[in-house]
DNA sequence: AATTGTCTTGAATACGTATTCTCGGCTGGT
DNA sequence: ACCAGCCGAGAATACGTATTCAAGACAATT
């Protein structure tokens, strides 16, 4: 059977060719004779034969490789855009090597630079910033960029979010027609501009109408930030009616601590809204009212984009910004004749 | 600055030295005199030169890289695990190339071909089980694999889980003591030696006192056949007053019912215990009574045995059991004077 | 029938690095 | 002062494949 290194060297002596035979036909798009095909194939089943990527990657410069960074995937909405990333990629032919990076702009670049020495074709940044030092590096390698979830000021890089200025105002728009009065705002890290954004639509969203935040405070993004918040909230004498939660994962947090520390009930006492419609806010314990991101379509502009970009066929930089609606579920009290 | 590609013929010439003198630069253990690293060093660095690392690995046949193959992430104790095994492997010098593979035996053998492929060092399957003719492959060139928490009845390959059968002894020690007279049991797949294990452990510390479940169902470790299973245990006559769970995962899907369709409350009216101990557990939504798996412990002792194996120190085979405690919260009731 | 062109295949080379081998120079011991 | 031994660096080679180049076979065109 199978020996442990079998090279297209022993696969072409086994059949009686040469090398470059071997490695025609394992190459796609070339042509060989149908005999010789054969027989090398052959060959190459009896002798358990697999081409070496690696030595393959060397020569063509295509490592067929997409560096994937991930900031945390506490958050799931990150492990379900991981899950379709990886199936899609795969489909493409493109396999992932992932790390795992704190936010920190020195721990991303360190990452970057090993994913480069290992010459990937391609670089998706998840809910991660970068700096310049890093996109003018990587321009001059060569090497595509995109962030996934995550804006950028510099146009010249392909980025894919949500409608995030859009998703705000829908939310505020929704609120306001369900007469709510003391409007409360827990943001996304406004150092990022996926949480700056819902938070700019959702303030021009209240003004339009007239109306305006009674509290606004940076959540983070994190669990603790956010319940810290709603505290603070509930201890000070704004007394608010309505919270809009700059994305679910903290939503729950809200909801936790309304529910278990303020005997206060989402949807009756206090209306909650969160932003990304993950798998839990469906689940009882929360029907959380949210705005979806649309993890599918989000993960196919990304790859579609990406792929583009390298395989040349789409090699202009883009942003993409995937619109998602509203989903209306038990957290927030619903407008009378609300059907958007 | 740094132009598109650089190797390490360049930087020779720009030294005055010979390609192998830079390679013996960036080499650990090899000795270069001191005036010719520096020389070199300047030179790499003015030149924006990094080693590429599939040249190296071509020659020294070690790639740096693991393969991981996961099932799913909806289980948010392999998202944890995922984090961590990045982080410790990274810390140990080693990239990770990720799949994720559906649980059927074909798709994991094709995802272990494209691995091999890329000639990893190691593969690490979470949740996914090895058929015999991949094992067989695997032994065959030299590569080591280890399950993680997965068992496997060939000893020849290493595993790590923690200590199901204790742990499901615990919890019907824990049960008992509680007074529960009708304890029923959603058990994980019982396809996988995880889910088995941690029933027949049940099963058996019930045994030891005399008593016996009232219902035994195979939630296949997913929260729509735990949801059913739930409803159809509390449309039958058993009316249990205790659950153990497979899962946290499945658990949560048995609280949501409980609570939303069925109104009962866990820990007052029915006792609801899992197993994981992930991070939503101690939400206060869910409050969960579940036994611990330390994730921790789990991933160092999958990358030191995996390690091991790769660089020599480890070579044989093991199966590790880490085992965890029970961490009583409020989804049951706790037994009078409790204090284990 | 002769010539042009196409198609197949093997020989040679390239990719970028690590390692073996060799040689020159240097140290140290007697 | 001489020689054994050692160390450091360059030349050559290897890793396993894809690609260029040249040559040969054969079909097609005039």
């Amino acid at each position: 059977m199978a020996s442990s290194k079998v090279t297209a060297h022993d696969v072409a002596q086994a059949a009686g060719v040469s090398q470059p035979t071997v490695s025609r036909v394992f190459t796609p798009g070339v042509t060989v004779s149908a005999a010789l095909e054969k027989r090398v194939r052959e060959a190459a089943k009896t002798l358990g034969y697999r081409p070496n990527t690696l030595a393959r990657s060397l020569i063509t410069g295509q490592s067929m490789t997409i560096g994937l960074i991930v900031a945390y995937l506490d958050n799931p909405f990150y492990t379900e855009a991981l899950e379709k990333l990886s199936h899609t990629l795969r489909e493409r032919g493109y396999n992932i090597m992932i790390f795992m990076a704190a936010n920190h702009a020195s721990d991303v670049d360190q990452v970057v630079h090993d994913l480069l020495d290992h010459q990937v074709d391609g670089i998706i940044l998840a809910s991660v910033a970068a700096s310049s030092a890093l996109t003018d590096r990587l321009r001059d390698e060569g090497v595509p960029l995109i962030l996934f979830n995550r804006g950028h000021s510099d146009r010249s890089i392909s980025a894919v979010t949500s409608a995030n200025f859009e998703g705000g105002q829908k939310v505020a728009e929704f609120l306001l027609s369900g007469g709510h009065q003391r409007i409360a705002h827990i943001s996304g890290w406004q150092g990022a501009l996926t949480g700056a954004d819902r938070c700019a639509g959702f303030l021009a969203g209240l003004e339009t109408q007239g109306a305006e935040a009674v509290s606004v405070t940076d959540g983070l993004f994190s669990r603790e930030t956010a319940a810290a918040a709603t505290r603070a909230l509930f201890a000070s004498s704004l007394n608010p009616d309505a919270i809009f939660v700059g994305n679910d994962h903290m939503a729950f947090a809200v909801i936790d601590v309304l529910r278990s520390e303020l005997r206060l009930e989402p949807g009756c006492d206090v209306s909650v809204v969160g932003y990304d419609d993950v798998a839990m806010a469906s689940w009882p314990s929360y029907n959380l009212t949210t705005v979806r991101q649309p993890a599918n379509r989000m993960v196919q502009a990304v790859v579609t984009q990406l792929l583009g970009q390298i395989e040349g066929s789409e090699p202009v930089a883009k942003h993409i910004e995937i619109d998602g609606p509203l989903i209306v579920r038990g957290s927030a009290r619903i407008p009378q004749g609300w059907t958007r």
